[in-house]
DNA sequence: AAATTAAGGATATAAACTATCCGAAAATCG
DNA sequence: CGATTTTCGGATAGTTTATATCCTTAATTT
C-alpha cells in the first residue's frame, strides 16, 4: 500500500500557493522548477488538483495556478484524494461467499466483519488528513524553515507568479 | 494506494485458523477450496505469514498451518503487516531539497512538516489495526454468521484438519 | 516405498505508476 | 493581428508491482 509520490508533490504546490498573493497565480513549470520534478508529470498532478476544484487556472503568459479557497477550507485529505482517487485503500472480494458450506442463494446481511475493521482503520486515515487543514501546514513551515530561506523562496515565487 | 488481495486472504485464513482445536493443522488445498481461492498464490499469503511466525507447519500428509499463539495475543496489524509488508504508505523523497533558492550544502534538522502529518495518518490506521485481535473477530463472526453456516463450515474444517 | 505437504525459486501475465510527447484552445503581449 | 505562453487532454512507452502458475526439494505420514 504506497501512495504515489503525486502526493508528496501536491501538498507542497498547495503550501507554496497557498502564499501566493490575491490573484496571481503560478505556472507548472515555476513550480517543477522549485521542487526539482519533471514539469510534464507535475502537470499532470495540477490537473487532479484543477478537476477536483482546489485550484483555479488561468491561460497564456502569466498564467498557471492558484488556491480556489482560503488555506484554513483546505484540507490535507482532500489534496490526498485529488491525486490519488477516493478509492477505499481494502476491498473486500467477498470470499467468504465461496464457503462451500453455504446454502444456495444465501445472501449476507451485512458487510464482513473483516472488511469493516479494515474500513474503519481506513476511516481513521482519513480522519487525521481531514483534521489538518492546509493553514496549519503553512504554519508550521513558516515556523521551522529558516526565515531567510522562507523569505527568499517567496521572493524567488513572486518573480514568476503572474 | 491499493492493499493486495492477500489481505484478505490472510484474515479469512487466520480467523479460520483460530477455530482449529489445539494440535490440529489445516492445509493449503483446504483453506484455498474454503475460500475459492487460487491454492499456488494463497500459499505465497500462508508463506508470509510463516516467515512473520504467526503461523506454525508442518510437513506431510496432515500437516498444514495452525496459529503460533492465541487468538487473543494476534491483532489485525500483524496480519496484514507479514503480507504487505511494514513500509509506511507515504514516503517522503525531500522534494523541499531541490529548492534553488536553498544555500549550498544546508541540512535540515527535522523531517519535512508535509511528511510528519502523512506519517501520523498512517501511525492512525495502523493503530486502529493493533487494536483489533484475532480473537474480537471470531467473537464478532461466532455472532454474525448464522448458526448453522458457523457449525457445518467448523464441521467440513474438521474434516480436513491433520 | 508411496503419497502428501510446506518452502522457495523461476517464470509469465496483468495492472498500476512514472514519464514524455503532442495538438488544441485560450490568454497575453508586442 | 500574430507570436508566445499557458492549461488541458489524449496517446504512448518504460518501469515497477501485483497476480498467478509451475516445478523442485525436503520433511512427514501412512
Ligand atoms: S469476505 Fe471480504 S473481507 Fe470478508
Ligand atoms: S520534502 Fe518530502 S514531504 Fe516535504
Amino acid at each position: 500500500m504506497i501512495l504515489k509520490s503525486q502526493v508528496e508533490w501536491a501538498l507542497h504546490c498547495c503550501a507554496i500557493l497557498a502564499g501566493l498573493p490575491e490573484g496571481r497565480y503560478l505556472s507548472t513549470k515555476a513550480l517543477a522548477e522549485l521542487h526539482g520534478l519533471p514539469k510534464e508529470y507535475l502537470s499532470k498532478a495540477l490537473q487532479s488538483l484543477s478537476q477536483a476544484s482546489l485550484v483555479e487556472t488561468t491561460l497564456g503568459p502569466s498564467g498557471g495556478y492558484r488556491l480556489a479557497r482560503a488555506p484554513s477550507e483546505i484540507n490535507f485529505l482532500e489534496i490526498v484524494e485529488a491525486v490519488e482517487g477516493k478509492a477505499l485503500s481494502f476491498t473486500c472480494t467477498n470470499i467468504r461467499a465461496n464457503n462451500p458450506c453455504r446454502a444456495e442463494g444465501y445472501c449476507d446481511s451485512k458487510p464482513c466483519a473483516v472488511a469493516r475493521v479494515m474500513w474503519e482503520a481506513d476511516e481513521a486515515w482519513r480522519d487525521t488528513l481531514r483534521r489538518v487543514r492546509l493553514s496549519d501546514l503553512v504554519g508550521t513551515l513558516s515556523e521551522e524553515v529558516p526565515a531567510e530561506l522562507w523569505r527568499s523562496t517567496f521572493e524567488w515565487v513572486l518573480k514568476r507568479a503572474g
